[in-house]
DNA sequence: TTGAAACGCGTACAACTGTACGGCTAGAAT
DNA sequence: ATTCTAGCCGTACAGTTGTACGCGTTTCAA
């Protein structure tokens, strides 16, 4: 298991905006992280440069261009930003977060069938023996 | 409002601390600290200092011994950071990092009570016209 | 074919972070 | 009274982050 630096706030924009339109050049990239904010395209070619020294995504010059694709799966990358958040801000307790975006960001009700089929789910993997180990 | 510039990593982490022991000297966070994680006193000091001079602590003299108080409270920085958190890793929608907690994280049997009882509740304020707009 | 647009790449630089040392001093122990 | 201890405070320093400029070069339009 590797253990590279984490992402920075800015880079976490770029790799989820990578992760949803897939391998591209810098141009589509920042045209992509445009369409939610404000921000020069030098800096997202920084990010990129970064986030490949970093390991999270690979590059190779297509002629002149050079394409940049992901290498770190979003799985991984939420898992591990994650983790160290509720760590860090929640004591390792994951139930806070959960009742925290359930309470205070504001589901829709589209959502909240969905949420509890989760939990159906979760209940029922629960009673025939976890390979899950609840981690707190 | 005010915007103060976020909480370090390091920073929550003492926050958090402080918010769970309440007002206390450097040494007693400190070692509440020691108790997760190694980490040297003169850090911790330096966190405060630094939370102090971002407006998410106060701090007076007590004699010699100067003590810390978190001055934000927990809901709201956690609202702060978690809000940053979602806009960045997913583009500002709170279902993802549900899942991704419910799915990946373990919950134990117990908290799968309370999580339906969380659903349930918010199935009964959406019924009744919410004034908590969902957020995306 | 000549100038403009586009692009990679090196570089910059201040602010923030993680982590800690060491001097000074007030109170405790000898 | 002298020394030890603990605590505050200033300071440090390398690494990371946010943000971007500008050079050199390629390509495309005029």
């Amino acid at each position: 298991m590797v253990i590279r630096p984490a992402l920075s706030k800015g880079e976490m924009e770029v790799a989820r905006v990578l992760w949803e339109i897939g391998p591209a050049a810098v141009r589509a990239i920042h045209e992509a992280v445009l369409k939610e904010r404000e921000c020069d395209f030098a800096t997202v070619q920084t990010y990129l440069r970064r986030m490949e020294a970093k390991g999270y995504a690979t590059s190779k010059l297509e002629g002149r261009v050079r394409i940049y694709a992901a290498k770190a799966r979003p799985r991984t990358v939420i898992r591990e930003t994650v983790d160290d958040l509720v760590e860090r801000l929640f004591g390792g307790e994951t139930m806070p977060l959960v009742r925290h975006l359930i309470e205070e960001r504001g589901i829709g009700a589209k959502d909240i069938a969905e949420l509890r089929k989760l939990v159906d789910a979760l209940d029922n993997s629960d009673h025939q023996e976890d390979r899950k180990e609840p981690r707190k």
